[in-house]
DNA sequence: CGTCTCACG
DNA sequence: ACGTACGTGAGACGG
């Protein structure tokens, strides 16, 4: 049989990919969309077709001979998008890992390469298949020239394949045919003229009737349309030079090896490593890894019985470095409580060959298992797992100092991500892969082993990134003070939030009755569609369509409205008030356990910042601002004997915005300790201090808020409802008037445009992908980013920090006192009557001496026997 | 499961 | 001409 060779249009296909395939990027913030679909293209056919060959041609970026000669038409090419422009190099350097070969020559075309080497192949007596999206290449097909054009369609690439007969069969014209059609028709993709008012029907008949434009061109008079008859003979120079510029080379003289493109095996060390920069985790599965995937598989044991498992505790104990990971017990939990599964046993990890999975039985009981491996962590030198903070809700590590999570580690190298594995720390650090089906204790295995090998790991990347001390100080202290904050939870009311609830019942019938009335028909109000036709189709009231689904009936919209129509306001009241029961009352109610308290998640790898956040339920939107919504928070109450302290920073963020852009009138103004907005008027619209009006304190508080949101006119203006222009007057006078804010803000977008990421005065990195963007928006909000999140990032990290120390020192002095919520600036704690003056003397000074700033850090302290009374 | 809306800092 | 204020989470709707 003869052998087979594919050849691959490089640029073709890495354009079909990059626009079929939406946007993706590594965590370097290198699009890679682009790559991905090229491999799955590329691997899709070497698949089907196993050839001995292969080869991928590309263009390199210089005038080529075709378009020297007519510069005038082919001269003028679009730039390539930035985002496609950077996966270029990339891409050759993946297919060089993968050892495949490259052709490329300076003033050729990437077609007339393909060209060449089809005939050079055909000749050799070999099957030929090229690939490309491009149909120029039709002209190529011969009976052992295959043409391969693949199609992104929703659910896989489909590929259409043209041999001389298919093209004939398609077209009605043969190959080489093809060549004088467009030489007819034109091609306004590759700039080929073509003859004026010929398009593809017509060029079609004329060539299936005379197979070539000299053959045509001497029997014109009876070409069929007489209007193309016309043209032919009036432009005919058009039609010889398209022929050129759309003939491609197949004699260009090139070197070419055939033994050089001989595949031998892609999946390459190297080309793993590469797929692993790029993160495409479902090509990895295509290699066939050794070595450390074998670790685990090969030597980890099955301990059973108490004497062999205490055996194991005692080995790791003293072992220097020790991996765990607890495993449920899938046995014996019915499956409507699988949520609450109790832990089945651990797994051990003390050294490349120290794999152990001890399992509960009957003579030693999980609670035992548990319980050993608390001692274990106390007397190891270092302990590590993944996810901390759950795994403590089954066992207390004896120890917090030598504690190691590698999801947090994770988190930092990358906080970008939407969840973090033990598996993608297996892949990304080890190159270890981890079977999805593998049985629960050989899970526990791999992930004790990936706790105990990556930690040195990602410490190493974590010194190199410059966030070691902000992981060892910071981070994983934070996992204790958070794991403490969610077991001590906060007290609610159920009965108080029942009540409340009640009441809006009744308000929200008596204004759906009245809604229902007045509209004159029953809809339901919750449903923006539905709402939106009956406000602006049968009511037809103007503020016209907005989203892509409809109208959009957005409050801010309906505000608008409804001074004029009391009808709109009621549908605002409405929607409050159905918030506040479905969200707070009713949302709360079901998360309050049986000792009476909201035991909430704080997350701490959730947020691209580093701010924290809270789930299940989130309670740290709980309502303030407006009266009604702010009574919740009278449910909100601390045990008998006990007082709330809230404890909050005022402007943190505005103050860290001083002290990190060093703007000295900024910082002046706060040391002056007096209302910063008023100031910022005095300064921005030159009046004296006690003269500022409160529309100029007004709009400087909004200036204010918008520099920390990475300010834009556009923002700014919809936040004032007043016009972009005025926006930008206050903008440019604000700069004017603190110019090192200007500067600090320019600084970050160039730091970010230039490094890939922007961070925090404590290290914390966030990577803005974004700034590469071609797209004006997506590029626009990166800089934003750039601007806002070393300032948000850092008040975070200030916080964090004092909340640290608040728990250390209430520990430490061994109160009863204890955390109950964060919310950003705020912490909120439940103190023992006993303790308030201490209570309240630990938080100022925590937080006010988190970080040393050159402006004060100032604290607001209120106490009160509910969290409404304490704000 | 994506979109819209709205609660907070 | 475009189309955004930054960071979150949850409920409701509707395909």
């Amino acid at each position: 049989m003869a052998e087979k060779i594919v050849l691959i249009d490089g640029h073709s296909i890495l354009n079909r990919a990059f626009f079929g395939i939406p946007d993706l990027t590594n965590s370097e913030g290198l699009h890679t969309n682009a790559i991905y679909g090229f491999l799955n293209i590329m691997l899709k056919i070497l698949d089907e077709e196993k050839p001995e060959y292969l080869t991928v041609a590309f263009d390199v970026h210089a005038p080529t001979f075709r378009h020297e000669m007519y510069a005038d038409y082919k001269g003028t090419r679009k730039p390539m998008v930035e985002e496609l422009r950077q996966q270029v190099p990339v891409m050759k350097e993946v297919l060089q890992a993968m050892g495949i070969r490259i052709i490329e020559k300076a003033g050729l075309e990437a077609d007339d390469l393909l060209g060449t080497l089809s005939r050079r192949c055909e000749e050799a007596g070999m099957e030929v298949s090229v690939i490309s999206g491009d149909r120029d290449l039709l002209q190529l097909a011969t009976d052992h020239v295959k043409i391969r054009i693949p199609k992104t369609k929703r659910g896989g690439t489909e590929i259409e394949d043209y041999y001389a007969a298919d093209v004939q069969e398609k077209y009605g014209v043969t190959p080489s045919e093809f060549i004088d059609m467009k030489a007819l028709m034109g091609d306004a993709s590759d700039n080929i003229p073509g003859v004026p008012s010929i398009g593809e029907k017509t060029a079609s008949k004329i060539i299936a009737a005379y197979h070539s434009i000299e053959n045509a061109y001497e029997h014109a008079d009876e070409l069929k349309p007489p209007r193309a008859s016309k043209a032919l003979k009036e432009h005919w120079d058009m039609a010889v030079m398209s022929k050129t510029l759309a003939t491609i080379c197949v004699d260009a003289d090139i070197e070419y090896d055939i033994s050089q493109a001989k595949i031998e095996n892609i999946f390459t060390q190297e080309a793993y490593t590469l797929f692993q920069r790029l993160q495409f985790k479902n090509l990895l599965g295509k290699f066939d890894v050794t070595g450390p995937a074998n670790a685990v598989e090969d030597h980890f044991r099955i301990i059973r019985g108490r004497e062999p498992a205490e055996e194991i505790f005692d080995r790791a104990s003293r072992a220097g470095e020790v991996g765990a990971a607890i495993f449920k017990d899938t046995e014996n939990v019915l499956p409507l409580f699988a949520s609450q599964a109790q832990a089945g046993g651990v797994a051990l990890c003390f050294g490349e060959e120290e794999i152990f999975c001890i399992c509960a039985e009957e003579d030693l009981t999980a609670e035992e298992i548990l319980e050993k491996l608390g001692e274990t962590a106390a007397r190891a030198g270092s302990f590590s797992m993944f996810r901390l903070k759950e795994a403590m809700s089954f066992f207390t590590p004896g120890n917090r100092e030598n504690c190691f999570d590698g999801i947090i580690a994770a988190y930092l190298l990358n906080p970008l991500k939407s969840d973090y594995t033990f598996e993608d720390v297996a892949r990304e650090q080890l190159s270890l892969l981890v079977e999805d089906k593998a049985e629960d204790q050989v899970k526990a295995c791999y992930e004790a082993y990936t706790a105990w090998k990556a930690r040195p790991l990602l410490l190493e990347k974590l010194q190199e990134t410059g966030m070691l001390r902000l992981f060892e100080e910071i981070e994983m202290p934070l996992v204790f003070a958070l794991f403490d904050m969610e077991q001590n939870g906060v007290k609610v009311e159920a009965a108080e939030l029942k009540e409340y609830g009640d009441r809006l019942a009744v308000q929200i019938e008596k204004l759906e009755k009245e809604i229902y009335e007045e509209s004159g028909e029953v809809f339901n109000i919750n449903s923006p569609k539905q709402l939106g036709v009956i406000l602006f189709e049968k009511m037809g009231l103007k503020g016209g369509k907005k989203t892509k689904t409809g109208y959009s009936t957005a409050a801010d919209v309906l505000e608008k409205l409804a001074p004029e129509h009391p009808f709109v306001a009621k549908i605002l009241e409405y929607r409050q008030l159905a918030k506040l029961k479905s969200t707070y009352a009713d949302g709360l109610a079901a998360f309050i356990g049986e000792d009476g308290r909201i035991h909430g998640k704080f997350n701490q790898t959730i947020t691209a910042t580093g701010r924290i956040s809270s789930t299940e339920p989130n309670l740290q939107n709980i309502p303030v601002r407006m009266e009604l919504g702010r009574l919740i928070r009278k449910v909100f109450v601390p045990e008998d004997g006990y007082v709330f302290v809230d404890a909050d920073y005022s402007q943190i963020e505005l103050r860290v915005l001083a002290h990190c852009s060093g703007d000295r009138q900024l910082i002046e103004a706060y040391q002056e300790e007096k209302d910063i907005h008023r100031i910022t008027a005095s300064q921005v619209f030159h009046t004296p201090f006690d003269q500022v009006t409160d529309l100029q304190r007004r709009n400087a508080k909004a200036v204010n808020f918008g520099i920390v949101y990475g300010i834009s006119s556009f923002g700014l203006s919809q936040d004032l409802s007043i016009t972009r222009k005025e926006a930008s007057q206050y903008i440019e006078q604000y700069f004017k008037t603190y110019p090192g804010i200007k500067v600090f803000l320019d600084n970050a977008v160039a730091q970010a445009k230039e490094m890939g990421y922007v961070t925090t005065l404590f290290g914390r990195r966030r990577p803005v992908p974004e700034l590469s963007s071609s797209n004006f928006a997506q590029r626009s909000f990166g800089e934003r980013v750039a601007m806002n999140s070393p300032i948000q990032g850092t008040a975070a990290d200030i916080m964090k920090i004092a909340m640290i120390g608040v728990e250390r020192r209430l520990k430490e002095n061994h109160m009863r006192s204890r955390l109950v919520l964060q919310v950003h600036d705020e912490l909120l704690v439940e103190a023992h009557e006993t303790e308030i003056e201490e209570v309240k003397k630990i938080l100022k000074d925590e937080m006010e001496h988190a970080a040393s700033l050159e402006v004060p850090l100032e604290v607001d302290m209120h106490t009160g026997m509910s969290w409404y009374e304490a704000k």
